[in-house]
This record gives C-alpha cells, sequence and structure tokens, in this order.
DNA sequence: TTGTAAGCGTTATCAA
DNA sequence: TTGATAACGCTTACAA
C-alpha cells in the first residue's frame, strides 16, 4: 500500500467528488478531450482551480506507459564540449513536451553500463555519451538500451541511430590549413587513449601527407595541455594540434608564461570551437563541431522511435562535418635555421 | 486501462508466476529484505535474471510516493558558473540513489515559474536558480514548489533553505585588492539589470570607501565584455571589475585586439573563478565561489526536507564566502600625469 | 516466512 | 456525453 504524500494534494477523484462527475469527466477535461458538455467542463475546470489539483505525473506515466522524459548520459558535467549537446537536445525535447534527465558518469567508464540502464528505467529513451566505454561493453548495453540513441561514437550493426563527428575531416581541414602555412612538423597532443574520438584523430593523422606528426601523451583537460608545453618545445615542431580547444588553452597558458610567441614561434589549434576560443589570446584556430545541433537531431531520431508506428529505423551513422575556423593562433612557419 | 509497452518487459507478476511465489516475495527479494527463506530468494534471484526483469521504476514511484529525482532549474545551461554547481548536485544526489533532471528556462524568465511547477511535478524536489524572477512571481512559486531550495539569491521569510553567494564580500576584497595597489577610479560592468547577484554587487560597492566607481552596462556574456572594452578604456580608470569572469574575458580578447596593456595600463578583475581563468592571459584576478559546494548543500538541506521526520528547517540563508584569486590581470595603477 | 489484497493516481474500454 | 471499472506495476499491512 503507498503512503500518502506528505503535502496532501488533491487527486482527480478529489476534484471529481467535488465538481459531482466521474473521474473519467475530470480526466477527459484536463486531457481537453472535445466530448465533454462544455457547462460540465467548465465546472469541472473551476473545481480543479479551486483544489489547486495538479495531476499526478508519476500516476499519468505509469498509465500512459511513456513517461515524457529522455536520459543524457554523459561521462563528465563540467566538460564543456557536452554542454551544448545538452541544450540542443533539452530544447528540442522541450518543444514536444519532454524533459531531460541527466546522468554524470563522473567519467568511471566501468560504472557507465550500470548507470546507463538505471537512466532508461527511469525514462523512455535515452542518448549516450560514451567515448570510453569497451566496445564489449557497449554492444551488450545497447539492446538493453533502446530506444537509444548514440552520440559521438559509432558501433558498426547496432541497430539504432547514431550520430558522430567527422574528426577525420576536421583534422583534414587543420593539417591543411597548417600545411599551406608552411608547417611540416607538427605535434599531436592526444587525448585519452581509450577515447574513440582519439582514434578517429590519429588515423586522420597517420594518413596525412606533406606532414611529420610528432604524437605527445596529453590528456583532455586544461592542466594536460598546460602540463604538456614543455615537450612541445623540445620537440621542435612548429605547430600543435591539440586534442580539443580545452587542452589547447591549458597549452596557451602555459606557452605565455614560458614566453613563448603564439603564432610567431608556434602555432596552435584545437578542436571543438568551444565559446571561450573565441576570446583567448590569440583567439585559437580550432575546428568547430555543431554540438548543438547533435542534440537536436539526436531529438530528432528519438522522437520518431518513440512515435507509435514510426517507419523503420534507419542505423546508417550520421556524420556531421567540423568546419575550419581560423583565428590568430595560427601563422606561417617560421623558418628553418 | 494502460498501454502495454512496446518492447514487453517482463514484470514482477511475470517472475512471481515463473518462480512459483507470490508477487509479494518477489518484491521483498528485490528490495532485500531479510524475512525471506533463503532458498526461495535465489531461486527468485536466478528467475529474475533468466527473464531479464527489472523492476518499473515508474511504478515504484507510483507505489512509494517518491520518484528519487529532484529538479534542477536554471536559466541557461551553457553558463559555465551552474555547471559546477549541477556537478555538486548531481553526484551528491547520486550516492544516495537520486537522480536530477535539469531545466532550462532559455533566459525566460516569464516561462520560469510554470517550468519550476512543471518539473517539481515530476520530481520529490527541486533546486531553483532565478536570478532574474520578479520577486512577486517568486513568492507566489515557492509555496508550491516545496521541498525546494533557492540557490543564488535569497527572498525574506520564504521558509525554505536558501544558499546564496556573499557577493558584497566578493566585492569588498576585490576593491581592497585594486586600491591596495593604489586604483582610486574603478570601472565595474554590470551584469544584468534584473539580477539580484548584480543588484548585491553594486550595492557592495556603493558602499566602497576611497575608490570612484564608474558603472557601465554591460551584461553577463563574452559578447558584452567584449563590445564594452571602448566604454572601458574613454572611461579613463585603471581598473575594471566586471560582472562575471566570462565577461571579464570577453573584455580581456577585446584589449588585447586594441593593444592594451593587461595590467600595465588596466587592470581587469572577474567573479566566480569558472576553470577558464586560470588559464588566460594574462591569468584572471577573480572571486572563486564555491558552487560545487553549493551544490552540494543544496543536496544536503533537500535531503533533510526528504527524510521524514526530519528536525525543523533552518531558513536562515546561508551565505557562502568568494575567496580572492590573484594572478596576472591586476597590478599597480600607472601614475597619473 | 509467505500470500492475499488493497492501494498509489491516472487512463481507457465499454456499456448505458 | 457520461460513468463503472479494469488496468498500469509495484509496495505493504495484515492474515495465515
Amino acid at each position: 500500500m503507498g503512503r500518502r504524500p506528505s503535502r496532501d494534494r488533491a487527486t482527480i477523484g478529489d476534484v471529481a467528488t467535488e465538481a459531482k462527475v466521474s473521474r473519467a469527466t475530470v480526466s477527459r477535461v484536463m486531457n481537453g478531450l472535445a466530448t465533454v458538455d462544455p457547462a460540465i467542463a467548465e465546472r469541472v475546470r473551476a473545481t480543479a482551480v479551486a483544489l489547486d489539483y495538479r495531476p499526478n505525473q508519476v500516476a499519468r506515466s505509469l498509465a500512459l506507459g511513456r513517461t515524457q522524459t529522455i536520459g543524457y548520459v554523459v561521462p563528465d558535467l563540467t566538460n564543456p564540449s557536452f554542454h551544448s549537446g545538452l541544450r540542443g537536445l533539452s530544447r528540442a525535447a522541450a518543444e514536444q513536451g519532454y524533459r531531460v534527465l541527466v546522468a554524470d558518469s563522473a567519467e568511471h567508464a566501468d560504472e557507465e553500463p550500470g548507470l546507463a540502464l538505471d537512466t532508461r528505467r527511469r525514462c523512455d529513451a535515452v542518448v549516450l555519451v560514451a567515448p570510453r566505454m569497451s566496445e564489449s561493453d557497449l554492444a551488450r548495453l545497447l539492446p538493453d538500451l533502446q530506444p537509444a540513441v548514440l552520440l559521438n561514437r559509432v558501433v558498426a550493426g547496432a541497430g539504432l541511430p547514431q550520430l558522430d563527428v567527422d574528426w577525420a575531416s576536421g583534422i583534414r581541414d587543420l593539417v591543411r590549413h597548417l600545411s599551406g602555412l608552411g608547417h611540416r612538423r607538427i605535434a599531436y597532443l592526444q587525448g585519452p587513449v581509450a577515447s574513440r574520438s582519439n582514434t578517429a584523430r590519429e588515423l586522420a593523422l597517420a594518413a596525412a601527407t606533406g606532414v611529420e606528426v610528432i604524437k605527445i601523451r596529453c590528456g583532455a583537460m586544461f592542466p594536460d595541455g598546460h602540463a604538456a608545453a614543455g615537450q612541445v618545445l623540445d620537440s621542435g615542431v612548429s605547430a600543435v594540434i591539440a586534442f580539443n580547444d580545452v587542452v589547447a588553452l591549458g597549452l596557451l597558458g602555459a606557452l605565455h608564461e614560458l614566453g613563448t610567441d603564439v603564432p610567431g614561434a608556434l602555432s596552435v589549434v584545437g578542436f571543438d570551437d568551444i565559446p571561450f576560443a573565441a576570446y583567448t589570446w590569440p583567439p585559437l584556430t580550432t575546428a568547430w563541431v555543431p554540438q548543438e545541433e547533435m542534440g537536436r537531431l539526436a531529438w530528432q531520431r528519438l522522437s520518431a522511435l518513440l512515435t507509435p508506428g514510426h517507419p523503420v529505423v534507419d542505423d546508417a551513422p550520421v556524420l556531421l562535418r567540423p568546419r575550419l575556423v581560423v583565428r590568430g593562433s595560427t601563422g606561417r612557419a617560421p623558418l628553418r635555421v
């Protein structure tokens, strides 16, 4: 038997009794069904207001079989690249009366499957961002997660919508830009080794011609980029491609401290185009990633999956192309002595 | 009558039938009640696994009268100052099995009451961040929102926990720091006029002695700070206090473009200490705000409110003190000619 | 220790 | 057009 809620709200039954109609009629009025006598409808509405009645969403969800909520599972909420996606998702979903439940795995990739499943059980669907989850965990998880869409990652034959960034295209643009400026030796600040998108970047770099790429272990956060400055300078490159903008900004800070001229002595590029990138000094050249649009597209896919009788799922991965944004942190390669 | 979910999951009834026990027993096993015969418990668990049974959270919520979810209502998810709070809240709540439902009002202050109420109906409680909601809307809203805690704002006699930043103290620290460096005329880049925390800052500035404060209309985002650079330079001040770090960084970007020496010709301070602040050039002097701790404290208050028979609510506002963080963007005032 | 049955607050079917 | 009533999937007081 259930417990009475502490603040006892009016229920649909209270309204029905008070308005001298059945609960069914109250329900019809509240849901705007037209088949109700206008006079009665008006009376019901008045009593509802008088009793300060608000439909219990949980009970509705149980009866309807849907919660009008979708989950968004990410490794770290404080990472700026997930914000735009969340914003896009949240606003698009809101337009159709859906809410977003956010789950942050605090970077514990091993707990992500459990977290995702738990989130899923409270929602109608989930959007999963899990760049470091192992392929096998992911394969095991996905069937239980549906309806779901996978963000920032592609898994073959998963049978669900997948939206990813065309990392390779972004890297190619950056390399082309740098090599056009005369850079021949370029450092790459690696992201987390387990990260899929890092792998994608490295593959694209390996395929680049006309430039030599020096890989340097790094990470995904400010301090990682900051700490890598020494190695970058020692490597004797004339340009650096950072895993992302956050790393690039960390590096930029350290280079300033060391008195290195950017872009005079060293060109620096990032990836993502987070809002800060335009306001650093020098402003950061980077590859803009349409994260907010990804969020919107994710909702669009989910929305289709949630619509009864929706057409067959097209699970061909959608790759969104980054766009090169040239700012002040890149310049001509210094002449070699 | 409810609709069957599309992917028909096993219910507690299926498990009961299959394991040849009652649903009550399955429930007891699933909830770890000790009063079950070990052999039976084991059988139930095995059947649950075999049927891939997962308790329906919505049904649980309805029966228990709680959702194990709390809402977090903010004006704009992309504003970095809300991220740490969300992170603190989300992680603290997760430790006790609670999830966070995020609602973003997209800066529409007039829609916030409705949004907050709707969010509340899906949750057991909400954390409200509404810096620009009118006093009257807020007063009307709060009684319907409880249990709730108010963040970044104080309302007299609201009867709910309130956590706010001691803006005045932070401003005083910044002013003292600047005046100690010889600055006598200081510009203040105003935040949104309707913002409570902006008002608090302005009051503290008005009370400051020994310095003259020039107010300049600005805003809360990068472009606002960027656009204010001209007015700042024209005003002939030697130091600027920006509404927040984001504005300060926007300003810093514009000052670089204009070739203004920071801090040689102009000192700049922000407010918040967002993660980026340490990595700009020069690194930003600012007032650190314990946002993540606020999130944790908010959960602590909420958790108390949600505990049956909790002690009386102490609704005296808690003011968290910022801490001055001196970095490179401030220096001695240039000698006046 | 286990089962029966009522209850949580809705929606929806069907008969009136 | 309206009202009984079953159903959604779970928890729990009470009886056995």
